[in-house]
DNA sequence: ATAGGTGCAAAGCATTTGCCGCGGT
DNA sequence: ACCGCGGCAAATGCTTTGCACCTAT
C-alpha cells in the first residue's frame, strides 16, 4: 500500500528509500502538525533504522517539492503539514496549546486591499491567532485540533 | 537626557546600570526592528563595553516588563520593538525584505468574530503580509519601512 | 552592605553538514 | 555501476547560563 505523500515523491521523481517511504506515510497518516521530532518518534515506531537527520533532510526535500508546508507556531522548532488542503489559518490555544485551523476567505479579499493600498501586490500572508477557550464553545465549523508539544526554548 | 525607554525602565523599578542606559537609548532612538545582533552594534557604538549577552538579557528584561515586544518575521532571530505605538502588523517585501507597517483596526473585529465562532476569546494575533512592490506605489497611509537583515538560517 | 547586574566562556537547542559506507534505479 | 541516500557525530547559529567580580541603591 502506497501512501498519498509516497505517490507524490514517485510523481516528484524522489528516489524511494525505506526510510522515505516511511516518514511519507507518518506524514500521510498525520491530522495535526507535528515537529520533527515527533515525526522521528513516529518513524521510528514503525521502523528502527531512520536517524533524525533523515527526517530532517527529508522534510527539506519535501518542503522544496511544495510537498510538505513549513509552520512556525513559535516555541522555535518548525511543524510540518502536508500541502494541498486549500487555504487556511490557525488559531492555537494559549493554555493547552491547541491548533485549530479555520478557513481564511471571508477576509483574504480585506487582506490584498491592505497590500494594495501599501502600494503591493500581496503573494502570501501568515495569520495566527491565540485565544482562550469560553465556556460553552459552539461548533458551527468544521476544525480539527491538537496538542502542541511541550517548547524547550525560551 | 533621559531616554524614553529609560524612563520606563525606572518607573518599572529597574535598576539602572550604564549599559542598561546606552541599550535603552538605543531602542528608543530605533524606528525599525533591530534584531540583538543589531541592537549589540549599535549599543557597542555608544559603549564599547557592553557584552552581546547582557543585551540579551536587558531585551528579555523588558519583554518581560512589557517595554518591549518580540517579533519573529523568520529567519530564525527575534527582532524587537517598543510596546505602545499602538496595534499594526507587518507587510514584507519579499524582494528586498524591507518591513512596511499598517493598522489593523479594520479587521480586528473580523478576527475576532472568527476566534469567537471557534470558541475561544483572542487575546492576541500574529499577521503578516508578504506582498511585492508595485509599479506605482500610493500612499495614502502612514508607514515606515526599513531593511530586513539576510538571513543566515535557511 | 547587598541584591542584583555584567563579562566571559561554556552549555543548550534546533538544525545542518562532512564523511564514508550503502542501497535504489 | 553510479549517484544519490543514510547514519553518525561534529559543526553551526542563535540564545541562555554558571561563575566570579562589580555596582546601583
Amino acid at each position: 500500500m502506497e501512501s498519498r505523500i509516497e505517490r507524490l515523491c514517485i510523481d516528484n521523481g524522489l528516489k524511494m528509500t525505506g526510510q522515505r517511504r516511511v516518514i511519507a506515510r507518518v506524514l500521510s497518516e498525520a491530522e495535526d502538525h507535528p515537529d520533527v521530532e515527533e515525526l522521528y518518534r513516529r518513524s521510528s515506531a514503525l521502523d528502527k533504522r531512520i536517524s533524525i537527520a533523515t527526517v530532517y533532510r527529508t522534510v527539506r526535500l519535501l518542503e522544496e517539492q511544495g510537498i510538505l508546508e513549513r509552520r512556525d507556531f513559535g516555541g522555535g522548532r518548525a511543524r510540518y503539514e502536508p500541502s494541498g488542503h486549500g487555504h487556511h489559518d490557525h488559531l492555537i490555544d494559549v493554555e493547552t496549546g491547541k491548533v485549530t485551523e479555520f478557513e481564511d476567505d471571508a477576509y483574504h479579499d480585506m487582506l490584498q486591499q491592505i497590500a494594495h493600498r501599501l502600494g503591493f501586490d500581496l503573494i502570501s500572508h501568515r495569520l495566527e491567532l491565540f485565544g482562550r477557550r469560553r465556556n460553552k464553545p459552539q461548533s458551527d465549523q468544521r476544525a480539527a485540533s491538537e496538542t502542541l508539544p511541550e517548547r524547550t526554548k525560551r
